[in-house]
DNA sequence: GACCAGGCACATC
DNA sequence: GATGTGCATGGT
C-alpha cells in the first residue's frame, strides 16, 4: 500500500531537527546492552545504569561476563526491573561471547533473517530489541518499530490500529528507501519529536504526536 | 498519587 | 490466538 506520507514526514522532521546521530553510545557492545536496558524504561535512567557499569569498570562482554549478579543488579538499577533486566543481560553477554570475532558479533555467512533469529532466540530480545541491535550496531537495513511509532502511524498516517509487528514495520519498509541510514534517522527522529514537548504546559509524548506534526514544525 | 518510559516472557482463558 | 500480568526505578 503507497503510504507517500511516510517518507514527507520523515523529510519534514529531518529538515526541523536534523540528523540525531544515533545510536547515543562509544560501541557497538554499549549499544547492545543500551538496547535491553532501555526496554519499557526511559532513556535518562538508562544513562544512569551505562555509568554506573562505566564506573565499575571497561564496558566490554568480558567485564560484565566477571561481575557477580549483585554487582550488576546494583549498577543497572536505576533503569528499573534489574533483576529481570540482569538476567537478560547475561543471556545477550553468552550469545555475544559466543558469536565474536575480533571483539564483534559475527553475522557473515548468515543472511539477515537468520541473523534476526538467531537474536530473537535469546531470552528478553524481542522484536524491537533484535532490531534495534540490527540496526544500530551492525547497520543492517530493518526499520524499527515502537510505541511512539505505532500511535504516529495510528494517529498521524490513520492507518489504524496496527498490532502486529511486523505488518507495521513493513509498511514502514514498502515506502522508504531500503537505506539503514533513513532508517536509523527516522527512528531517532520520532523519539526526537516525542520528547521535545510543544512547550505548552503539560505536553507530554501523547501530546505531541497527537498534533504531531504541526507541533514538531512549530518548534 | 497516577501515569509514563525507546518491551518481553509467561500464564491463563 | 488473544488478553492479562509481573517486572521496578525515576520523572512529570
Amino acid at each position: 500500500m503507497r503510504q507517500p506520507q511516510l517518507l514527507a514526514a520523515y523529510e519534514q522532521l529531518h529538515a526541523a531537527y536534523g540528523p540525531q546521530h544515533w545510536w547515543p553510545g562509544d560501541s557497538p557492545w554499549e549499544i547492545g546492552i543500551g538496547a535491553v536496558l532501555t526496554q519499557n524504561t526511559s532513556w535518562t535512567n538508562v544513562e544512569k545504569a551505562i555509568a554506573a557499569l562505566k564506573a565499575s569498570g571497561p564496558l566490554t562482554p568480558a567485564v560484565m561476563a566477571a561481575m557477580t549478579d549483585a554487582e550488576l543488579e546494583t549498577a543497572i538499577m536505576p533503569s528499573g526491573f534489574f533483576r529481570l533486566k540482569t538476567r537478560r543481560l547475561r543471556a545477550f553477554t553468552a550469545w555475544w561471547q559466543s558469536n565474536t570475532a575480533a571483539d564483534r558479533p559475527v553475522w557473515n555467512g548468515r543472511n539477515l533473517p537468520e541473523f534476526r533469529r538467531d537474536l530473537l532466540a535469546i531470552n528478553g530480545i524481542g522484536p524491537e530489541t533484535a532490531d534495534s541491535i540490527l540496526l544500530y550496531c551492525f547497520n543492517l537495513p530493518v526499520f524499527v518499530i515502537d510505541a511512539y511509532t505505532r500511535r504516529l502511524a495510528e494517529r498521524h498516517f490513520g492507518l489504524g490500529r496496527i498490532d502486529d509487528y511486523h505488518h507495521l514495520q513493513q509498511i514502514f519498509m514498502d515506502n522508504l528507501p531500503t537505506d539503514p541510514a533513513i532508517y536509523n534517522e527516522y527512528h531517532a527522529l520520532i523519539v526526537r519529536a516525542a520528547k521535545e514537548g510543544c512547550r505548552k504546559s503539560g505536553c507530554n509524548a501523547e501530546c505531541v504526536l497527537k498534533n504531531f506534526p504541526e507541533t514538531v514544525l512549530r518548534s
